[in-house]
Parts: structure tokens; C-alpha cells; sequence
RNA sequence: GGGAGCAUAGCUCAGCUGGUUCAGAGCAUCUGCCUUACAAGCAGAGGGUCACAGGUUCGAAUCCUGUUGCUCCCA
């Protein structure tokens, strides 16, 4: 006891205990004969530090595995890292750039040592850090999206799709950001209201031979910079405004380009002018309707964001620059007719902020329709289940309406898309700029130089120009990072390489997922694709969705608010059980997380109760003496308790239910173990029967292991504190409590005298009576727990009587009348008061109650059960109005 | 514009297939206590016409319809 210090110091245990399980081999899972339970981190990107939605995610993770490892299940939990291509190349970037180095006077195998070396002295921060959170992952199985075999594997599963004719290349409109120079999926693409203008300009309406009519044709629009690039105008054929403009042309301001005007139904009417300037390069809808109507395709924008010299007057200038530009030469050559402000929404890049422009390029795409199905009919089945299961509805939603899923990204870092091309200028050295001639797909450059002799003999070359060589050029891109991250439940175990090994044949399927709804699509729906299309079997049976991680004013946490708060500084401050706890406490899958500190600090102080409770206990010498009553009954409650918890407890893991479960184990401990079993086995002397303190040590074990998964390393500490316990004999793998039958009886009995004892000391309160002053009461009937209303109530004897003393106070509970003689106490006034406001209430029940029952359509209809309570309650209801009666008689 | 979901105490949420001894939990609030494990504690208390309006039913927080408000996803 002297050596248990009043509160519990996080600081003192969590290391040792940590290095202890890593030193034992305990998160280590090899395969064997006993049942598998895997799970596969959602592996965190190598740019990333550890912030509040890690924390949430990884300790579900952990205390599913920890339960599931005590379950006796072979636990494995498979952490790692994905490459991140956009956001690792932008670091990379930015380092080298403080170097002076700039990327484009790198090759790429020169980029590529250099973010290699920065994966591998930043990449495994957050792994690190994890392990202070407490995680017991198999340390040995790390894995990264770019180790030798996972990269084969990608590549190889790319080979394999194009060969089944699901890959195909493209032009496509693509999310393209001009920071980063790369595509982006539209789930990168953040949208923000901004404050935009809309431009009229007004366009002077030809024939078709170029002659002005002497009309003019007014577009709206909140892009001017793009009129170059106009290939057409579009009014609604049902916009009567307009008729006189079907069929005739028109003549682009300050350029002089002539452009149909053509007709759609299309257009809003509503909208601006109702007269829709039509730019296919370089924006979606108008893209859609170019190809509908066979107008031409201009593009004017370089990579960068500044416009070529197709746009003829703006050549090298930013597309910023020019919006500017163009509206003032505008409102020089009088074409300019007005500006309306308005807001509306701008797509950002989530990686570098810049405004997302639409833009054609040829891509890769996987042919997604043919993968989806199978992967929403197993969601639909049940044989993935999602919790919370509302999760379902989104899914099928996006899964029925799925489009293809664009692969290639304009970087550097990734996985090298295995595609070659020839060039027209076929036996030259360079590429020169010519359009390029044949792709092939495969593995290596020698494979590819094969399949293209064959095709270049197929169209007629001569074999002597084939042998003496000739010039390809392996694709630039990379796959986008989903493109490897889709495969880790099975990469992780190799599956790809050895498609048989036993590792994989043992722990895929895994068990469950934890992720966010928000990678929903990017992710899990991709990984059941992958799952069904190479092991003809689903990646996972749960997909358990958390939140997302708020402030307090709900707003998400994010670097840029500053509103997150750093994870290991609040482990210092509160223990990372307490922590843990603090995440847990309120957090309903599928429900957003209100973070506020004030829940670790309810974790950190959770943890200093089970503490506590354990310092009570550790201060108690024993006695061969038999056992109090009290004691007695002390214990054969608790069991009791304690196993309809568990059962509750076991339920509530079963149905996903993580943070009721913590609710459930937090009331065990606090409100039963503490406030009443402690309380109750108490000796005021110290000394207790060596019995009562053996049954409570195995009591509290038991409660160590329920809170295992929760708060490991409180729990791993105490169970060393109370046994002396073997070499291999920890907590982290000590075995699930088993359930066992319940005496109902003795919770009943229980509850009858616990609410006793809140009804004394709610009248020791409202009288002012202090505990150590002992009330006698007496009672109709002696409850079977009496001895628990003594001790908890101090009550100094219950003495049966046949009726009510003279001047006692009455107190109901369960139907049952108990009477504390009161004497000086007693405020006659308000207990009448008291007691008419109860009578009041009492009649009121008891006739809605009475005409339920009278009603002989309810008691022909309802259940007979149904029917037998509500007897039951007028029963109960007519005996406390008599009571009640009866009391304020006694008042006078 | 299309789709999904939510609306229950001050806050965060439970409340399964409709039945008032279920309107509940945790936190917060208030009152009284430094009782020899814990003030990071103990003992109590107050607080909700279950968004609004209809409907189905013997009976609705629970089912249906509409309204309002909010959120998310897709375009």
C-alpha cells in the first residue's frame, strides 16, 4: 500500500508494460491450429503525423484485436504505410527546393533516391507513434505500398486487367491540378463557395458566310478567360427569345472566329442570358454537348495554368492574369455589357489549394461496371456487413451509378504505369514529337521490345530494320495510390506472388475493417473488388465506419484551423488509456466525435478509480474468520452482477457497439464494484475474511480483463500488482471471462434494498441527518438484503412490526412501506403536501391504467403478457394509494 | 438538380420487430459532504408536450404522409 502512490501515474507503466508485451512476442501472430482474427491497418499515409482521427480509428482497431486475442483467437494485426503519391512527391519537392534543387533538372531515377531517402527518415514516424497509443499491431509484418513484392504485385494486377480488356486509355475531362501538374479524382477535389462574377459579353451573330446581320448574342459567363476556346453557342430551342439565332453563327469578340449556334434542350432558360457559350476543352458539360453536337475541341491551356498560343492573344499568360485581361479588352472593343456578382462554387485541390481546371488529357481507366457488381451484390447479401448498416445505402447508391476509374497520375513517386510506346520515326533515338504510334503493355522493357517485333512484322516492317533496333519509351505516369492500396488485404500476406501460401490461405478472409465513410468508394468498395476479381472471396466480413473526428463547434480538425489538438501531447497529459477512453466514451459508429479534452480527462479519471478501487484492497490484512453477512451476500451479488454485464458487454461487441461497451464496463467498475460491492465488504477495522478477499481479487481480475481492450496498460500494471504472476502470465492474453448462470433472485433482492437505501439517505438529506448518526427503521416485512440497508445506510436495526409506529415517516419503495421514526424531523406541512402530490399522481396512472383495461378492444387485441402487466400495475397502483391514504390519515 | 440520413434533457447520444412502473445513460448544472481508496472523490436533486402538423391503431418517441431545419454523398 505505501508503495501505491494516490493517483495513478500513466507515465510510470505505459513504456515498461509496452515493451514488455513487444519483448514477449505478444502482438506477434504466426499461423496455427487455433480460429484467425485479422485485421489490415488502413495504412496511413508515410507524409503523415499522428492526429485525432488516427487516435479514434486506431484504438477501435486495437480493442477489437485485444478482445478478440483474450477470445483465444489467433489475433493479427497487420500495420503499414501507403506511398501517397500526390502528397509525398509535393514534400519531396518542397525539400528539394530548399535546397535549391528543382525536380525538372532531375532525372527520374535521381527524384527517385531522394524520396526514397525521405520515406525512410520520415516514413515511419506515425508507426512510432502509434505505439504510444498503446496498439498491438505485429510489428514484424509492416508493410509499405512500395515494398519490392507489393509493387510487383500492382503491377502484375494492372498486366492482368488490361489483358482481360478492363484498362483501357482515354481522353477524358480530368480534374487537373496546375500546381501539382497532375490529374486529381474528383474526391480530391475540395469545393468552396467563392465570391465570382458573371460576365455578359455580347457576340455579333453572322451567317454562314461570315456576315454580320446586325444582331448581337449575349452570353453570361464566370470564366471568360476561356472564350478563346469557344467552339459554339447554345440556346434553348423552346427559348422564344431566341428563334431568330437557329441555324446562323456567330463571330468571337476580339478574336473573330466564327462558331455555330446551335440548339439544346439543355439550357436553363433561367440561367444568365440563356444563351450558353459552348467550350468543350475545358469544361465537362460542354464537353458532353461538343460531342453531341460535333463541334470542335480547342484547348488553350498548358499544363501550368497559363494559356497557349491557340488562344491567340494571351500566349504565356496565366489564366488568372487573364480573366483580367480580357474583360477590360472587352470593355474596349464595347463588347462588354455587364457584371453580376454572385457565388458559386470552386473546385480546390485538397493537395495544393489551386483552383482544379477541367481539362482533356489522355489517361488510363479501369472499366468499373463489370467489378461493381459483384462487389455491391456481397454488400447487399450480407456477406460484408457494414456498421452502422445506414452505410449500405450510400454504397449501393455509388456502386449502381459507378463511373471508370481514372488511374494514371502526372508524377514521379508511385508505381510506374507498365505501358510502352512506339513512335512513328520508329528507328530513331528520340522521341521527336511525333504523335506515338503502338502501345504495349507488359512487364519489362525486354518483354515489351517482343510482343513489339511482333506487331511491327505484323504491319510489314522488315525484319532487318526490327533486329537493328528501335527506339521505346516507357509510359511517364504513375497509378494513382487506391490503384495499390485496393489490394493490401491480400498484398500484406503476399498473395499475389505465392497465390497459395499459407499465410494468406490462413488469415483471408480478414475480420473486420475500421476506416472512414468518407474513403467509402476510394477504398473499401475498390478492396472488394480486388478481393472478389483475385480471390474469389470478400477482403473482410465488417467494415466499421467511424466518424469523423470535430471540435467542439463541430468543426473538422485540421492543420489549417489549428483546432486539433497533438495527440502525444494529450498522452502525456492524460495517460493514453485515458486517452483511449476519452475517444471512446462518445463515439457511435458512423457518429461524428465532438472532441473536447474534457472526455480525457473523464478517461484519465476513470482510470484513477480502477486505481483506487485496487489501493482499497491492497490495504487489507486478512482473518480466517467466516465471512459477515453482509459479505456473504455482498459477493453472491456480484457475481451475479457481474455476468448479466458481461453478457450485455459480449452483446454490445457483437453489434459494433464499441462505446456502449465502454459504458457498460465503465458502470460495472464505478457504480457496482465501487459504490456498493467495495463499500459493502469495507471493514471499518481493515481486517476482512481471507474468503471475502479472495472472492473480491478474482472479482477484480475479472474486471481487468473486461477493461483490457480499453485500457490496457492500467490493467496490465494491476494484474501484476495483485498476484505474482508466472513468466508468460499477462493480462494481454489472459482468457475472456466466460458467463456464467445468473441468480436473478439476488439482483432483485438487491435492487429492493439499494433503492431503500437511496430513499434513507435522500431523507437523511432532506433532514439534515448526518450518516454517523445510525436510524432505526422498521418494516412490515424485513428485506431479504436488510444487512446491505444497515451498512450502506446506517441503519442501526430492523425491527418487523405489524403497523406503522406512532409519528414514523414512511417511505415506499416497491410496494413496500418501511418507517423511520422521525420524531423532531418530521415537517408536517410537507409531507402532506408530499404525499398529496404522489396521491395525485398515483390516481392518475392508476386510471389510464383502468380504462386500458376496460377497454375490450385492448384486452381482446393486445398480447395476454401485455394484458397481465397492466393488472399487475393497477395492482400495485391500488396498494399504494392505499398507503398514501393511509399516511396522510396518520398526518391528521 | 439527383440520392441518403438525421431532428429525444444544457451537451453527446441510447431507446431492437409500436404496449407509462422506459422517456433513459454519460457529461454538464444545482445541493450537502475534505466519511481513514480516490475532491481526478462521496451522497443526493432538478431538467425533455421525444422538431411541427396530420394519419393508421385499443395504444406511437417508436409505423405512414406532409412541413420546417440540419448533415452527408453524387452531379
Amino acid at each position: 500500500m505505501q508503495d501505491l502512490h494516490k493517483v495513478y501515474d500513466p507515465a510510470q507503466v505505459e513504456e515498461k508494460r509496452y515493451a514488455e508485451w513487444m519483448q514477449k512476442g505478444f502482438f506477434r501472430s504466426v499461423p496455427d491450429e487455433r480460429e484467425p482474427f485479422t485485421i489490415v491497418i488502413p495504412p496511413p499515409n508515410v507524409t503523415g503525423v499522428l492526429h485525432m482521427g488516427h487516435m479514434l480509428n486506431n484504438t477501435i482497431q486495437d480493442v477489437l484485436i485485444r478482445r478478440a486475442r483474450m477470445l483465444g483467437k489467433n489475433a493479427c494485426w497487420v500495420p503499414g504505410t501507403d506511398h501517397a503519391s500526390i502528397a509525398t512527391e509535393a514534400k519531396v519537392v518542397q525539400l528539394l527546393r530548399t535546397k535549391g534543387i528543382k525536380k525538372a533538372d532531375l532525372t527520374r531515377d535521381e527524384f527517385m533516391t531522394h524520396a526514397w531517402e525521405w520515406k525512410e527518415k520520415h516514413g515511419g514516424i506515425i508507426l512510432e507513434q502509434l505505439k504510444k497509443l498503446g496498439a498491438s499491431c505485429d510489428w514484424d509484418r509492416t508493410s509499405f505500398t512500395m515494398d519490392p513484392d507489393y509493387y510487383d504485385a500492382v503491377i502484375d494486377v494492372f498486366i492482368d486487367l488490361y489483358n482481360k480488356g478492363l484498362i483501357y486509355r482515354g481522353m477524358r475531362m480530368v480534374n487537373w491540378d496546375p500546381a501539382a501538374k497532375t490529374t486529381i479524382s474528383n474526391e480530391e477535389v475540395i469545393y468552396k463557395e467563392v465570391d465570382s462574377a458573371l460576365y455578359h459579353v455580347a457576340y455579333k451573330v453572322t451567317d454562314a458566310q461570315g456576315n454580320e446581320t446586325g444582331e448581337t448574342v449575349t452570353i453570361a459567363t464566370t470564366r471568360p478567360e476561356t472564350i478563346p476556346a469557344d467552339t459554339g453557342i447554345c440556346v434553348n430551342p423552346n427559348d422564344e427569345r431566341y428563334t431568330s439565332l437557329h441555324g446562323k453563327f456567330a463571330k468571337i469578340p476580339l478574336i473573330g472566329r466564327l462558331i455555330p449556334i446551335i440548339t439544346d434542350e439543355y439550357v436553363d432558360l433561367e440561367f444568365g442570358t440563356g444563351c450558353l457559350k459552348v467550350t468543350p476543352a475545358h469544361d465537362i458539360n460542354d464537353y458532353e454537348l461538343g460531342k453531341k453536337h460535333g463541334l470542335d475541341t480547342l484547348d488553350i491551356m498548358n499544363e501550368d495554368g497559363t494559356l497557349n498560343a491557340l488562344s491567340v492573344l494571351f500566349e504565356g499568360k496565366d489564366r488568372f492574369e487573364v480573366r483580367k485581361e480580357i474583360i477590360r479588352l472587352f470593355k474596349e472593343d464595347g463588347s462588354f455589357v455587364k457584371q453580376e456578382n454572385l457565388k458559386n462554387k470552386v473546385g480546390f485541390s485538397e493537395r495544393t489549394d489551386a483552383v482544379v481546371e477541367p481539362r482533356l488529357s489522355l489517361q488510363w481507366f479501369l472499366k468499373m461496371k463489370e467489378l461493381a457488381g459483384p462487389a455491391l451484390e456481397v454488400v447487399n447479401d450480407g456477406t460484408v456487413k457494414f456498421w452502422p448498416p445506414k452505410f449500405t445505402n450510400t454504397y449501393r447508391h455509388w456502386m449502381e451509378n459507378v463511373t471508370d476509374w481514372c488511374l494514371s497520375r502526372q508524377l514521379w513517386w508511385g508505381h510506374r504505369i507498365p505501358a510502352w510506346y512506339g513512335y512513328k520515326e520508329l528507328f530513331e533515338g528520340e522521341q521527336t514529337g511525333f504523335p506515338e504510334y503502338h502501345v504495349e503493355v507488359a512487364k519489362t522493357e525486354q518483354e515489351a521490345r517482343e510482343k513489339f517485333k511482333k506487331y511491327y512484322k505484323s504491319i510489314g516492317h522488315p525484319n532487318s530494320l526490327i533486329d537493328s533496333g528501335f527506339y521505346l519509351e516507357q509510359d511517364d505516369d504513375v497509378l494513382d495510390t487506391w490503384a495499390s492500396s485496393w489490394l493490401w488485404p491480400i498484398a500484406v500476406f503476399d498473395g499475389f506472388k505465392n497465390p497459395d501460401n499459407k499465410e494468406i490461405n490462413y488469415y483471408y478472409p480478414t475480420n473486420d475493417l475500421v476506416t472512414a465513410p468518407e474513403i467509402m468508394f476510394f477504398w473499401v468498395a475498390r478492396m472488394i473488388m480486388a478481393g472478389l476479381e483475385y480471390k474469389k472471396e470478400v477482403p473482410f466480413r465488417n467494415v466499421y465506419y467511424t466518424g469523423i473526428v470535430r471540435d467542439k463547434q463541430g468543426r473538422k480538425m485540421s492543420k489549417s484551423l489549428g483546432n486539433s489538438p497533438d495527440p502525444l501531447d494529450l498522452i502525456k497529459k492524460y495517460g493514453a488509456d485515458g486517452v483511449r477512453v476519452g475517444m471512446l466514451l462518445s463515439s457511435p459508429a458512423g457518429n461524428d466525435l465532438l472532441f473536447d479534452e474534457s472526455l480525457c480527462e473523464q478517461g484519465r479519471n476513470f482510470n484513477n478509480k480502477i486505481w483506487n478501487s485496487y489501493r482499497l484492497i491492497a490495504g487489507w490484512k486478512t482473518t480466517d474468520s467466516a465471512p459477515d453477512e453482509v459479505s456473504s451476500q455482498a459477493v453472491a451479488w456480484f457475481r451475479a452482477k457481474l455476468n448479466t454485464v458481461l453478457a450485455e458487454i459480449n452483446e454490445h461487441y457483437n453489434q459494433f457497439r464499441v462505446s456502449d461497451a465502454l459504458m457498460a464496463s465503465y458502470k460495472l467498475l464505478w457504480d457496482d464494484f465501487c459504490s456498493v460491492y467495495l463499500e459493502l465488504i469495507k471493514p471499518k477495522d481493515g481486517i476482512i475474511s481471507a474468503s471475502v478477499l479472495e472472492s473480491t481479487l478474482q472479482y477484480f481480475e475479472e474486471l481487468l480483463k473486461i477493461l483490457h481492450p480499453f485500457v490496457p496498460f492500467i490493467s496490465e500494471e494491476l494484474w501484476h500488482q495483485i498476484r505474482h504472476r508466472n513468466n508468460n502470465e499477462y493480462l494481454i492474453v489472459a482468457s475472456w471471462p466466460q458467463v456464467s448462470s445468473v441468480d436473478s433472485r439476488s439482483l432483485e433482492d438487491m435492487e429492493t434494498a439499494l433503492e431503500l437505501v437511496t430513499a434513507l439517505r435522500n431523507f437523511r438529506n432532506e433532514k439534515g441527518i448526518p450518516f454517523r448518526d445510525a436510524l432505526e427503521v422498521f418494516a412490515t416485512e424485513i428485506p431479504v438484503y436488510a444487512a446491505v440497508v444497515r451498512k450502506l445506510a446506517n441503519v442501526s436495526g430492523m425491527e418487523k412490526v405489524s403497523q406503522k409506529p406512532e409519528g414514523a415517516f414512511t417511505l415506499i419503495v416497491k410496494a413496500r412501506e418501511f418507517y423511520v421514526p422521525a420524531g423532531d424531523f418530521i415537517d408536517k406541512e410537507a409531507e402532506q403536501k408530499k404525499i398529496r402530490e404522489e396521491l395525485d399522481y398515483t390516481r392518475g396512472f392508476m386510471e389510464s391504467v383502468q380504462k386500458k383495461l376496460s377497454n375490450e378492444r385492448f384486452v381482446q387485441n393486445a398480447k395476454p403478457e401485455v394484458v397481465e402487466v397492466e393488472r399487475r400495475k393497477l395492482a400495485d397502483a391500488e396498494a399504494k394509494l392505499k398507503s398514501l391514504q393511509e399516511q396522510l390519515a396518520a398526518l391528521g
